[in-house]
DNA sequence: TGCTGGGCCACAAACGTTTGCAAACAATCG
DNA sequence: CGATTGTTTGCAAACGTTTGTGGCCCAGCA
């Protein structure tokens, strides 16, 4: 059997009072016993059963996290970021996959607070009165999202905009698509509003950007914007983000529509694949994995504070001037 | 407060025992009072308490997943298979990442195995003994690897070589490089295993395969491994899995090779951007999805039975005929 | 009426911890 | 030497469930 508290109390020769305290370090309990139950505790492999301690403290050890989907690559990098800082401070991570779906969401938050002492939300598509409930309930932090009163980490999406499109603008595009992920995200949502500023502040002409629609998450949903591109006769399309970028690549390779000399493609993220990719995509690089990080600093500090982290853009080859045709 | 078992017991006019029994559906009380107490926790939204259950039970309601990187696409998708069958059984998923170290391997099991009913470790590279022995303690499944007397899931690595083999081959192939893992895989080794036999069977000249060496996981291996082809003047370079195929592309197109007219490449896993690169990767699919879904099968069937999903070369555009030249 | 037996339910123990409180002991001081 | 303080330890309750065991009640039968 597994060894437990009573166990190691019984080779000390103390009480599993006295184990307990000595085992959290507390200082109550004399050095050289303390040292002794540790040692002990050590050799006799001793394990803390979770479920115990969970149901006396009520903390229990471990943290969620909550994605749309893993095989997005940004999310797989938020995750990797999460669990390392997770695992750092000695917890467990627990990650859960909505399928896109934002039913989902609240259901699975809802299992996972039963087992975590907080949980991560990343791109959140819940409406805002019931993220604000569960938030209220158990603690919670969010990624690509703010919302009144609830701690986030995002990145700076408008300055991302802003720069995307300088640099398209700059390459002489005077005609530029933009195609949007899911209505409910809150980063297409911030985009948008960036678009429109950068429009305003003058950084493209007016009437510069249109408005090539909304698509489905997931590469599939490159097809469709391509084709819009294509329709909208833009010279350039910028993503909503990198996943929709490959499917619009892809798309626009079988069409046979060379990038970038005929049409130029701007991402949004900076996935591991981005830079692989032929030509490699000029995106903008979100840090994925100090998002992770910061989150979980962020849930554990229950700091109610909103961090935003820079974002840079990676002009590659997927970008040029357009075609004077 | 949260409602407990109590709050449902003392609305309902009953014992404690007997709420639990009757959410548990038991046939012994009173078909009457089930229902009033099913409606009645339901009313008061009672969620059982986890850890409570567990401490008594044994049971977690939990189980976990160990994957070396979940920024390698084809671990996202073992882990969104194998947490959408989780799901469907009403339980938890959690998933590890272990950063491609095997010691925090058997740690985060560790970890999880407190917290789990059970655990699915996805090409493990520990040793041998120490998996037998962990998998003696805990309920284990593997994926990607086997060991006798442990319930598995694999693809079928060796058919996968032979069809990649097979097919440079007939395209005309008498040089094929092999770009393999890390030595510790045991993917890696089948697939070496795989392509001596083709070897023997016929399927490509004797002496066709050279080993290009052993490559760092993730994409940055694709550079040393691209480097390593064409300094041993292969036509063809079949790598241990996409990432590393995704690298020496990357490298390739750095160096100014084109592929596939100077150099074909095939990859091992077909993850999703696999068909969307340019040029489309050649590659051998292995259900990633399915085989995470079969682990959790195995695991809650408890079934030492080790199952083997078939794998299908994906004929694209990055593998052609050598060039004469 | 008295017994038996089945149907339904309550009692209470157990799971492995943490932690408030009190006890034991030693040391210091008056 | 007694009282007081301080240090170290043990006792026991509590967390919210599940489940074995036993009790109660009522029906049926002799």
């Amino acid at each position: 059997m597994v060894t437990t508290l009573r166990d190691v109390a019984d080779a000390a020769g103390v009480s599993m009072a006295t184990v307990s305290r000595a085992l959290a370090g507390s200082s109550v309990v004399a050095a050289v016993t303390r040292e002794r139950v540790q040692r002990l505790a050590q050799e006799l492999d001793y394990q803390p059963n979770r479920a115990a301690r969970q149901l006396v403290t009520g903390r229990g050890q471990a943290i969620g996290l909550v994605v749309p989907d893993l095989q997005n690559a940004f999310y797989a990098s938020v995750a990797t970021g999460m669990q390392r800082r997770v695992r750092d401070a000695g917890l467990n991570a627990m990650i859960a996959d909505t399928d896109e779906d934002p039913e989902r969401e609240l259901e699975v938050l809802g299992q996972l607070a039963m087992v975590c002492d907080g949980a991560v939300l990343a791109s959140s598509r819940t409406s805002d009165s019931a993220l604000a409930e569960v938030a209220g309930r158990t603690r919670v932090v969010l990624v690509n999202r703010v919302l009144e009163g609830v701690p986030a980490v995002v990145g700076d999406n408008a300055d991302g905009i802003t720069q995307a499109l300088r640099h398209l603008a700059a390459l002489g595009h005077t005609r530029i698509g933009y195609a949007g992920g899911p209505p409910t995200s809150w980063s297409d949502a911030r985009r948008r509003e960036g678009l429109r500023a950068a429009e305003a502040a003058g950084i493209a002409s007016a009437e510069a950007v249109v408005d090539l629609g909304a698509f489905r998450p997931g590469s599939a949903g490159g097809i469709d914007a391509a084709d819009q591109a294509l329709a909208a006769r833009v010279t350039a399309v910028l993503a909503f983000n990198d996943q929709l970028a490959l499917g619009i690549l892809g798309r626009l390779a079988d069409r046979g529509v060379p990038v970038p000399e005929r049409m130029s493609v701007v991402g949004f993220d900076d996935v591991p694949v981005a830079r692989l990719l032929a030509p490699p995509l000029t995106t903008v690089a979100v840090p994925a994995l100090e998002m992770g990080a910061a989150a979980v600093d962020l849930l554990l500090a229950s700091a109610p504070e909103t961090r935003v982290l820079p974002v840079e853009l990676q002009v590659r080859r997927s970008t040029a001037e357009p075609c004077p045709a």
